[in-house]
RNA sequence: GGCCCUAUAGUUCAAGGGAUAGAACGGAAGUUUCCUAAACUUUAAAUACAGGUUCGAGUCCUGUUGGGGCUACCA
């Protein structure tokens, strides 16, 4: 039972019974530390409604509330504030509820499909720090829906055509004398990357060149020879020209295996890959019908456009003057094939917020067309990673690589681990296996504890921290919770969460935990893993504190001990369930 | 130029129009015969500026300034 649904409902009895109306929105919230009481009913509203100052109106309430709700146990006002205690037995209620329900946190189905794209990679290089905000908001919202009751379909949409991947595929080529993945022992991603560097280092050189010889700058950009070969290899790979087929597939085989490597590491996962070589003509179907009905148009030069200056937008591009299509039209393709194959209540697209407009767009096209469903397509923008010296820039070579990053964390974990000697026991493969779980959940909430749409900073020279608000301090949390428990257990302690009465301390942990659903549900509206993040802080360190405060196995209280570890067992579990929604896991030891 | 996002301690982040703006890191000072000190305790330190709406504004509106993005026959 939700705590402020059930307040409320008492509450609404309440102004019925004093006032004789039922039509009052409340204003309910948790009562500050620094008063008395649980929950906070907020007058001012309530005071016009009733006509008597908010401090008279909180005392009517209030006392009613005292004479006929038995679980409220006392109440005060403050200012505009009726403060509402609710009684030991009330939350001792609440902790078996908690304790019996193995799914706490999950909302039971919503009969709801969501569809949410992320990744969107080009294989043309490695994934980088960006990709991996992505990734992580991209699975973390996908698990959050889920939770929430929707069914969640997750998909990746693979950029593996085009004029980039052309290029990495020219200079392996001409200067790759046959190196292979197997060959070098280099992760394919990252061999790709380098012929896709070792282009663009043969083009500039090319233009260098040609403008010594007196040709200006725009123009030897467009007619350095290494650029035309692989404008021309794009063309023969649309005409199913075999050699370079071959040799793309070969070298996008390179780089799956490679993202495949990265997914894995980072803990993602999708149920559906898409491939842009096999879904860019889709749009086409999409103009034609647009030009029937009259909502697209032809220019003179035979491209096609969509008249958007109504909307307050410019006119777009939809079909290029050579008949080709572009990345809008493929989108909206893609769409309409996905919308036949799911009929989906909503479509998500987790992507960077330099494409605010493009999507604004496609819903707008989309909207024009008359598809119903043009609404359910969304856009979830979230801000780019930045360094201190500004956006990387894989030019000047600050990309912050994803394998590296990884790593990196990884390698911290391990000299921290080390350094605090706790796991001379460990056997070594579990000791790796916990090296990874507190690296990547260090990097993890790094990450998502930010606000999705906001930029954030991430500075390379200074190493993400393992204290503090951090993933590391709330894995550490559960392992002390473990311990404890794994010790009871060899004492033959059984928890009951009923076993006693309630002392303050517990109380405060039960009614943290009883906000967890509230939190999912409203993470799940706002697409934000920075609630989960930070309502799993919240609680980790109230149970730290908790932790410190109050001994659960030298209590003597034989009852108060059995609840005191009811009460572990579900912040552990809670705690789980949060971070599980993150993508981030627990250990048991650490 | 137009459109969008953004501005909170030294730094990185919180704060459903509500009470004295919370944390963490970093700084200063402490806690270990006590279930894991990756912890806990104490302490200094912030709403860019100017108006407005409201009983009440970090939050909503307008303007100014700073930062970022978009405005491609790239994706």
């Amino acid at each position: 039972m939700n705590v402020e649904l059930y307040v409320n409902q008492k509450v609404v009895d309440c102004i019925k019974a004093l006032y004789g109306s039922e039509n009052v929105a409340l204003q309910l919230q948790k009562t500050r530390k620094e008063f008395e009481g649980d929950i906070t009913l907020v007058l001012f509203a309530l005071a016009k409604f009733s006509g008597k100052s908010p401090e008279e109106t909180g005392a009517e309430v209030g006392e009613w509330l005292a004479a006929n709700v038995p679980q409220v146990e006392a109440f005060n006002v403050v200012k505009g504030f009726l403060n509402i205690k609710l009684s030991n037995a009330f939350w001792r209620e609440q902790l078996s509820q908690i304790a019996g329900d193995e799914a706490f946190g999950h909302f039971p189905p919503s009969g709801k499909t969501v569809m949410v794209e992320y990744s969107s990679p080009n294989t043309n290089k490695p994934l980088h720090l960006g990709h991996i905000r992505n990734n992580l908001l991209g699975y973390s919202v996908a698990k959050i829906l889920e939770a929430n009751g929707h069914k969640v379909i997750k998909v990746n949409l693979v950029n593996d055509r085009g004029i980039h991947i052309c290029k990495s595929m020219l200079a392996w080529q001409k200067f790759g004398n046959g190196e292979t993945p197997q060959s070098s022992g280099k992760k394919g991603d990252h061999l790709v990357g380098e012929y896709y560097v070792r282009f663009d280092k043969e083009y500039k050189r090319q233009v260098t060149a040609l403008m010594h010889t007196g040709v200006a700058e725009d123009e030897a950009k467009k007619q350095a020879p290494i650029l035309q070969e692989a404008q021309n290899m794009l063309l023969l790979w649309e005409q199913g020209n075999d050699d370079v087929f071959d040799l793309w597939e070969d070298m996008n085989s390179w780089v799956y295996e490679g993202f495949d490597a990265t997914y894995r590491q980072l803990g993602v996962s999708f149920d559906k890959t898409y491939y842009e070589s096999k879904t860019y003509l889709l749009g086409k179907e999409i103009v034609k019908e647009g030009l029937k009905k009259g909502v697209f148009f032809k220019k003179e030069d035979g491209s096609v456009w969509c008249d958007l200056t109504d909307n307050g937008v410019d006119q777009k591009l939809l079909l290029r003057s050579d008949g080709t299509s572009v990345y809008m039209t493929q989108d909206l393709g893609t769409a309409r094939q996905r919308f036949s194959e799911y009929s989906f209540s909503e479509l998500i697209y987790v992507v960077g917020d330099e494409q605010n407009y493009h999507f604004q767009v496609l819903k707008l096209i989309l909207k024009k067309l008359g598809y119903a469903w043009s609404g359910s397509i969304n856009h979830l923008s979230y801000g780019m990673v930045e360094l201190p010296e500004g956006k990387m820039k894989s030019r000047e070579g600050t990309v912050v690589d994803a394998d590296d990053l990884i790593a990196g964390m990884i390698a911290t974990a391990r000299e921290t681990s080390l350094e605090l000697g706790k796991l001379t026991d460990m056997a070594e493969e579990e000791q790796q296996q916990l090296f990874r779980t507190v690296g990547l959940g260090a990097l993890k909430y790094f990450i998502l504890k930010v606000d999705p749409k906001k930029t954030m900073l991430f500075d390379p020279k200074e190493s993400i921290d393992f204290n503090g608000n951090t993933g590391p301090f709330i894995q550490y949390t559960f392992a002390r919770i473990c311990s404890v428990l794994r010790k009871a257990q060899e004492q033959q302690l059984e928890p009951s969460a009923a076993a006693a009465e309630l002392g303050e301390r517990e109380v405060e942990l039960v009614k943290s935990m009883a906000a967890f659903p509230q939190v999912v549900a409203q993470a799940g509206t706002e697409r934000s893993p920075a609630l989960i993040a930070n309502y799993a802080f919240e609680l980790a360190k109230e149970f730290n504190q908790y932790y410190h405060d109050v001994s659960v196995l030298k209590e003597e209280n034989a009852a108060v001990k059995q609840q005191r570890l009811a009460l572990l067992t579900q912040v552990g579990k809670v705690l789980k369930t949060a971070m599980s929604l993150l993508g981030i896991e627990l250990p048991e030891r650490m």
